[in-house]
DNA sequence: TCAAAAGTGTTGTTTGTACACCCATGT
DNA sequence: ACATGGGTGTACAAACAACACTTTTGA
């Protein structure tokens, strides 16, 4: 297939992708960041990130950063880009665009190290960061916002929790997501009407009353616009 | 600022955008196609776009090829990226990851003829256009999505009518965007509510009964996200 | 028996949708 | 007078928001 060549001019941009990925710790939105262990910004706080291969597709590379980065591997349970930053000067090291995706990691993903090129990494409270190298802090507010409309009509939230859970967990993952508090009875309502969620018959000890167990509808994840 | 170098790795994708751009022609929307002037796919029909400039941001690329790929200067009322085609193998040329843009030209916007590197441009209905070169057909698919969404909460279609319009007018811009009829008594209705049109008093002469003529209010145009 | 968390209904408001006739003008 | 397109209101259904007490368990 390599008949024709680029043109030189097509050559001159480089493309990279960055990663705002997502979970629950301890009842709050997280995001995981990196130490940057190079220059520019060393020593400073981003999201996961670098160039784009030549062989590999866009997510295939977010899927890597993720992977090389941190020492863990880690599998998301949703992937998807959102936005890309091509401003001229977002990076000191010349024309650098950025795709940057979203992603959601499962319960559990509490264990990370750095790799490759960091210092190290960790999660980050995502409605209070560190400060960010280059524009990752506009990123990853745009990765917010965008995770915030998924939720509202692409059961995102269940993507955060194990296979099975309770609806006072489920709603801590949206209060967590929207960052405000939500009326029990109407999410209850609201989530039940949607018929996604079918009860497990059993029940989870606790400190209080125990809770309906739920997992997802078989057939019911949708698919990422 | 360059006083750090890019590594090698970064220089070998190339990057460019397109653009999808739409206007109103005979109550049909409309987009417009430029004919190949060159391999790969000489003669077909495909959307606006070429590689990203090293100090080009990536709005004023999109606006560059609009203007070189045809004669005449077209001046966009809404500009806005909206998804970046990555597929491994979707150039053959190499390895081209696509920003593409959605543009929407204002009434009027009627003549166009082939610039650069094109045989010719021109206006295709936009629900059934030619058949498409590289993936620009998927392209141009979601650019119809986002403006359908862009629809419902960012006012877009006041963009594609004059400085005064009818509601009758807009009606058929949203009908054209939307591709289905709409209530004439539940669009007057909804719109009106929204308090972002005022009605300029004057008539305009017709066939029928003359209709009222609408500009859109004052600090009433909305941010695109 | 107390603390802690889970569970449960009703009411009013807003939003959306279906639907048919009269009005103002030019010819 | 008639053809053409512009303009108007109501009734039902669905979605959403506010709001407080009872139930089940472990300590």
């Amino acid at each position: 297939m390599e008949t024709l060549s680029l043109p030189p001019q097509a050559t001159q941009v480089g493309l990279a992708v960055d990663v705002a990925a997502f979970a629950m710790h301890a009842g709050e939105l997280r995001v995981l960041l990196v130490q940057r262990g190079e220059l520019p910004h060393a020593r400073t706080w981003a999201l996961p990130g670098g160039f784009v291969q030549v062989g590999e597709a866009l997510h295939e590379a977010a899927l890597r950063e993720l992977g090389t980065e941190t020492t863990v591997k880690l599998e998301p349970r949703h992937l998807e880009q959102f936005y890309t930053f091509g401003e001229v000067n977002r990076d000191p090291r010349g024309r650098i665009v950025s795709v940057a995706h979203l992603a959601v990691l499962p319960h559990g993903t509490v264990e990370v190290a750095g790799g490759g090129h960091t210092l190290g990494a960790a999660w980050f409270p995502a409605h209070t960061p560190p400060t960010l190298a280059f524009d990752h802090a506009a990123i990853l507010d745009r990765a917010i916002k965008r995770l915030q409309l998924r939720l509202e009509y692409a059961n995102l939230a269940l993507e955060f929790l194990p296979d099975t859970f309770t609806l006072p967990e489920l709603q801590g993952v949206y209060e967590a997501i929207l960052n405000r508090p939500l009326d029990k009875r109407n999410f209850r309502k609201r989530l039940l009407a949607q018929s996604i969620l079918v009860a497990s018959g059993e029940r989870r000890s606790g400190v209080g009353r125990p809770a309906q167990l739920y997992r997802r509808a078989k057939g019911t994840r949708t698919a990422a616009l």
